[in-house]
DNA sequence: TAATCAAAGGTCAAAGTTAGTCAAAATCAA
DNA sequence: TTGATTTTGACTAACTTTGACCTTTGATTA
């Protein structure tokens, strides 16, 4: 097994223990006989918001990295709406799939709003064109990972 | 926890007792065992306008440094942020904001997540650097509307 | 009164402590 | 063989801590 499959199953478990971990990075890569970029790499191809990790971080002294999982069934509606959407997505479509988790329970009328006053066409065409379905898709699938949490 | 957390959660707990505290910089820094810059350093990292706090002091002898809350009417908070946020913000300015907005009630916490989940760096990072503090005002003022309907 | 002095607090830049980025090199898998 | 993934490390960014030097103020003294 490679480095970085190893260090992620280790995060894992941890993460079974405790919904939420915080460690330094270099102390954790100097644990592990790693260097410290190999966490960061970890975190950005292992821990995505499409797999359900919320990674918070801060620097300078008492710096260190935070990760929290969602809980939520596999194979649920809100896993399978976080795995579907890719790199892009419009308005329309972010509507739908919302419809369908208040229509499920999964988020609140509420917090659909405030997703659609943060994705909605109105606020993201003050961006040129090309860029507005990928912010949309980050910040829509960010933002059901904080809202059901 | 950094030196700068504990004395800035120490202070905080002091203000919850009495809604506005006085005292000796140098005293205080002889007390928590650091130099007396460091009080300032907390003092405008964590006690900014933007966060609710009126700081004010007095040079010589007898001086002293003083801290209050700003106090808000119903809804000046809010109208005031509002106003407030030109065309641009940053990460941290935005925290400040929802730190004082959920203090007086103006937003919940879950709400000011979802805020910071649609206007983190860690999603705004996807953009060219000219778009983020743009994009970042519109969709916190667009949210903040919503979140306080 | 004017000059002086001591007692505050303020400023700023350097050093220290974390974490993040990026791209080249290495490795793996189809 | 070739494209994708992993590994490394030099460089960068963010935040904190420290200390030397500066300014203001009130009291004392000439």
């Amino acid at each position: 097994m490679n480095l970085t499959n190893a260090i992620a199953d280790m995060i894992f478990d941890m993460l079974e223990e405790k919904s939420e971990i915080e460690f330094q990075r270099n102390l954790l890569a100097q644990d592990l006989g790693c260097v410290p970029s190999q966490i960061n790499y970890v975190l950005s191809s292992r821990f995505t918001p499409e797999r359900g990790f919320i990674v918070e971080s801060r620097r300078g002294g008492g710096g260190c990295i935070k990760i929290s999982r969602i809980s939520y069934n596999k194979n649920s509606l809100l896993d399978e709406v976080l795995s579907s959407v890719g790199q892009r997505i419009d308005e329309a479509t972010v509507k739908n799939y919302l419809v369908n988790l208040i229509y499920h329970g999964f988020i609140t009328e509420h917090d659909a709003e405030l997703i659609l006053s943060a994705t909605g066409d109105s606020v993201l065409r003050v961006l040129p064109w090309d860029y507005r379905d990928t912010l949309r898709a980050v910040i829509f699938k960010n933002m059901l990972l904080k809202s059901s949490q």
